[in-house]
DNA sequence: TTGTACGCGTTATCAT
DNA sequence: ATGATAACGCGTACAA
């Protein structure tokens, strides 16, 4: 029931293949000819089926995005990112939420493959990272996340170096007792070994103990967790957080147990979502530029399906302390360089 | 390069119908060449073509999701309840975000229609209600939107009547001088117009002046429509809000302009997002039910796609007054059998 | 139970 | 400049 290039090629009264030249623009047609074509087109109100295109030329114009959580305001403005050179290159952009499920993650990927994507980014992937190599091996794959596949396109965060700042800062703000608020996931465990590192650096003690993780980290979790982990810990001055969910998560269990932010308990957070600066006392955190960490996985990916499948490159993302309001102490923090 | 029937069929010495019959789980085969056609799959590494296989059969098993602001809260629990059963019908599903932007937002749902996608949902469309109108004509599509096409599939959301309710809520407060912050864009005006049907209701003026309008409505354009609206009106006691965000940017306002919430001004919001009660004072608001609402876009698109293009029929989702800090009186409000 | 052959709507390779 | 015609990978009458 859909028109399709016959229809219009007879309506026309020309070939199938004048009429594809036509709608693709490619070699010369007399305009009269190509006046007749265009008008049956109008007409009959055609529209270029995808599939059939993709199926013969091997190349769709569409690239997949899969993210695992949609609500978590990380990915916004990294998926505007992605969509900015995307659409510039000519490329439709399908976004895929995958509810931090591996599974569903793998399923995603393999039915962006099945429909023919011409490449896939994969941000905060909860595959193992053998599955990564794996699907980078097959596919045109362009990834962004922490840890190092062995060979594959990736732009990584720099989480443990993020926590390692951070965890500075609060131990130049004089805290001593310093507790981490995180994921219990093997494979994310590199901000936590920030932390551990800078408190190593400066000659405190890392107690477990210290230390609460829930699998998923949401600000409902990261509540749960920290009402605990405070009520265990009474002596912990100050507490750094896998991200500003979590820090948000954080600052709620503060207000149920009555202790005041930053008087009472310093906290701090990572991602600087839009989130961090709105909630009070504002979050000191930690950067990441979002939109340029999409674009930049974008050209990657651009390269990626240039090159074919094997392509390796690592790239890492800046980022920068941002001193707010919820660890105090913020005279002294604009004198080690840090601003809002 | 990539492995098809044919290959499958030769390595397994069978037919490509026989192989096509195992990939399916059709018809009945005899166990043997069922195994002997699972081995060279397996071998073979064999995955069916998504393109191939719409193209013929002219179901692809996969909707597409319009949605214009990836940033804004609402849109995620919405999805999922998208997702939710879209995935228990056997969909995938395929997120497109056009930032607000109503070519964009026609190109994406042109794309998911020339891919084929069985069906499409538009929530919070920026189309003019006669491009609606169109585009739920020629495709299989399902609408969320406060608006009335003559004839499409739409759940709606009761804009007008919530914040006639939100607004009395105010009145009943004792609020005579009550402003609106919302969006100038002409079809979205309905939010505005249960604002000022409260007023008249109470017998309360309205003041064009005590509205401040921007046309992409977010915390930061909210903030700075109501730095102004704030000044140049100092006598209102309070602000209703075309949604949370712009609440939470009069919020912002206040700060900026040192005015308490809600001793100074009290202010409420629309949709109740998760940030509606993670802001502090946390918001009055009116809470939309977006996982369910979700759940019922998907539906009634099922409804679609078995009836043809031409199917209508309208929903209405339910709303709830939710009493929170931003307007102080809360206790005066659970008289009336609002709740948390 | 299994195989043959056609068609889905395109693009692309030849001729003409 | 234009027209046949063969793919692309798969589903499905129809045959066997």
């Amino acid at each position: 029931l859909p028109t399709t290039l016959r229809d219009v090629a007879r309506e026309a009264g020309v070939s199938i293949r004048t009429v594809s030249r036509v709608v693709n623009e490619k070699s010369e047609i007399a305009d009269d000819t190509k006046a007749r074509v265009l008008a049956a087109i109008d007409k009959l109100d055609y529209r270029p089926n995808a599939l059939a295109r993709g199926l013969v030329s091997g190349k769709t114009s569409t690239i997949g995005v899969v993210i695992p959580e949609i609500s978590d305001p990380f990915f916004p403005e990294f998926v505007q990112g992605v969509e900015s050179v995307a659409r510039a290159e000519g490329y439709s952009v399908f976004l895929c939420n995958t509810d931090e499920n591996a599974d569903l993650e793998l399923k995603s990927i393999e039915v962006l493959a099945a429909n023919q994507v011409d490449g896939m980014i994969l941000c905060g992937s909860y595959l193992s990272t053998e599955q990564l190599q794996d699907v980078s091996a097959r596919y045109n794959i362009a990834i962004v996340t922490s840890r190092t596949p062995r060979s594959a396109a990736v732009v990584s965060i720099p989480g443990r170096d993020g926590l390692e700042q951070i965890t500075a800062h609060l131990i130049r703000l004089g805290h001593l007792r310093i507790g981490f608020v995180g994921t219990d996931i093997p494979e994310r465990q590199e901000r936590y070994l920030g932390y551990a590192s800078a408190l190593q650096a400066a000659g405190l003690p890392v107690d477990p103990c210290d230390r609460a993780s829930t699998r998923i980290v949401n600000v409902e979790t990261a509540r749960q967790s920290a009402i605990g982990l405070l009520t265990q810990r009474p002596g912990l001055t100050a507490v750094a957080c896998y991200n500003d969910l979590a820090a948000v998560g954080v600052l709620q269990a503060c207000r149920d147990l009555g202790r005041r932010v930053p008087d009472d308990l310093a906290i701090t957070g990572f991602d600087d979502i839009p989130l961090a600066s709105l909630v009070t006392p504002a979050l000191t955190t930690i950067r990441v530029p979002r939109h340029s960490l999409g674009e930049k996985v974008m050209d990657l990916l651009l390269r990626v399906m240039a090159a074919g499948k094997g392509y390796a490159e690592r790239q890492e993302t800046p980022i920068q302390l941002i001193v707010r309001d919820s660890c105090g102490g913020r005279q002294a923090a604009d004198a080690d360089g840090a601003k809002i």
